[in-house]
This record gives C-alpha cells, structure tokens and sequence, in this order.
DNA sequence: TTTGATTCGTGCGTGCACGCACGGAAGTCA
DNA sequence: TGACTTCCGTGCGTGCACGCACGAATCAAA
C-alpha cells in the first residue's frame, strides 16, 4: 500500500515548492508592506502596462474576482490606477501609478536575494528544464473544458 | 531592460503550475464536498496516523495555525478525530475517523485522473527529475532561519 | 432593430495562507 | 523547588484562492 506515497510526490513536491517561495516572499515584501501575490500583480503590470482586469488576471494566472479585490487595495495604497477603456464600457484598464513603478523598483531590487536562493542551487540547464516541465505540467491541467468524463459521475 | 522576464520565469512557471493544480483539484473534490487542500491533510493522515498537529502542519507543509482552522472544519463533519495526547498534556493527536477513511479511498480515486493528466505529459526520468528540482528549490527556501542580510536592511 | 448569447466588472460567501499574542504544560538548570 | 526557556494549541486579524450570481455593455444574428 505504498504506491500512493510515490505517486503523491510531485503535487506534494510542487505544493511544498510554491508554498515555501510564497512564504519566504511575504516575508520578505512585508518589509515593504506588500504581500507576495501584490509583488506578482505589480511585476505584471510593469510591463504590458494598461490592460483590463481580465487580461491582468489571466496574465497572472489568478482569477478576475481575486485581482479585483488586489486591485481596490493596491489603488487605496497609492500604487495603482484604474481608468475607463477608451472603447469598451464595460471594462477599465489597469496602470502602475508613478508611487507604483518607484515602488517596483525597491521590490524588484528586494526580492533579488529570494531568486538567487531559488536559482542557486540549479545550473543553468537545469534551471531551464525545471521551468519547461513546470509549463508542460500547467497545460496538461488548464484543459480547456473538457467536459466531465462519465466515469468520473458521482454518485 | 527584458532579462526581469527571463529570471521572473521560474517563480511564474511554479505559481502557475500549483495554481493550476490546486483549481483543478478543488473543483474535482468539491463533487465530493472536500477542498483540495483537505484532502491533502486527509491524505497525509492516511499514513502515519494519530500524530500531533504540529507535526501534521510539519508534515504537509503547511501552517499549525493554519491546520488547525481546517481540523475544526473537518472535525465537525465527523472525518477526524482530536483526542488528548498520552503523555504531553499540551498536544492533541489527530487521525482519520472511519467515516474519514472511507471517504478518502473515495477521495483517492477521485483524485487519480488529475495525477494522471500531471505524470501523462512526462515520461517517467522526467518527472523523477522535476520532483527532484522541486525538492532543491525547497530547500533552497527553508533556510533554517538565515538572519537577515546588511544589505537588506530597509531604509 | 430586437433578440440572444458573451464578456466585463462587482459583490458576496467560504476556505486556506499566514503572523502575532496569549495561556498553559513541559523541559532545563540552578 | 523555584525561575527560565521552549513548545503546543487557541484565538484573532488580514489578504488571497476561488465559485456563483447579478447588472450592464458588447457583439452576433435574425
């Protein structure tokens, strides 16, 4: 009854991996009072600057219901804008404020040491490698809908 | 002013990664009215019964404080039991109730095609090695309390 | 056009991620 | 046998992870 043990490795390995990053990060931006996940939002508005919600979401692999409330934080700091879409009235874009591009750069500089650790310890190869099967494991998850196998059913 | 993308890459590639995953587990065990990260407590007590919560939280990678919140949840529906530890009167062991081990063989099927959609895109040197590098980077993090650098002293 | 299906953002509810502070028990050392 | 330190669990507060349902705007046909 051990197979389960082998066969659980890589979530809890990935698991283990992403939630180790994420606590060392908070840390570490906390200093700055930002959390992690805003560390993530503001490097990818950094550039590709002025997108919608949704596009800011799905570039960050987060759910538009979670940037939004990011987002209401993050512009009540100072750090973010939000403006009408100049075409569609539905959406509004989503800009780094000048606070917010000055305060990237502190951040950026601030996590340097973090990748250092997290690279430090892979060659370049392997560093490479490492981020192609982390990406192969993603698509093989992000399934575009496939509908529920009957199997699957529950009962 | 691009290489931010390029060493952004691995951090990104692991948040995505673990994200994807924990979606599509959550939505897979909520047919069973189960989070994903229940059933990771659920699947660590499977084996190794009856220890201490810290040692569960240790074990899974995750927060005592954290665990505990969930032991509440997870307890009220009746699939684990807390009792008082034998000998340290501050703890409390925690194990699988029989209605808990029953539900997690179900839990453990249900939870097979998602590991297979994980290991399907790799052969099998590659996920012994993507689990390896996972392990490295985690490692690599946990850094047995490193007092803080000089230099990242914040101004 | 008017109908109908999509898409954007909002608002709400639940659970997990922590950190921090507190009280009580255990272990240490004088 | 006190006094100190360490460790376990609890309780509280904040932020992120979603899903779901709603209103409004856009877009596609009819």
């Amino acid at each position: 009854m051990d197979w389960k043990a082998n066969v659980s490795k890589l979530p809890l390995a990935l698991r283990a991996a992403y939630l180790a990053m994420h606590r060392v990060s908070d840390a570490q931006f906390a200093k700055y009072n930002v959390t992690a996940d805003q560390f993530v939002l503001l490097a990818t508005l950094d550039r590709g600057n002025a997108m919608t919600q949704r596009e800011l979401a799905s570039r960050m692999s987060s759910d538009p219901s979670t940037v939004r409330a990011m987002l209401v934080l993050l512009e009540k700091n100072g750090l973010v804008e939000r403006n009408i879409h100049p075409t569609d009235a539905r959406a509004r874009t989503v800009a780094l404020s000048s606070a917010g591009k000055r305060k990237f750069q502190l951040l950026w500089k601030a996590g340097e040491s973090i990748r250092d650790r997290m690279y430090g310890e892979l060659s370049v190869d392997e560093a490479k490698l490492l981020i192609e099967l982390l990406t192969r494991v993603s698509e093989s998850l992000v399934s575009e809908r496939v509908p529920a196998t009957v199997s699957e059913s529950v009962q």
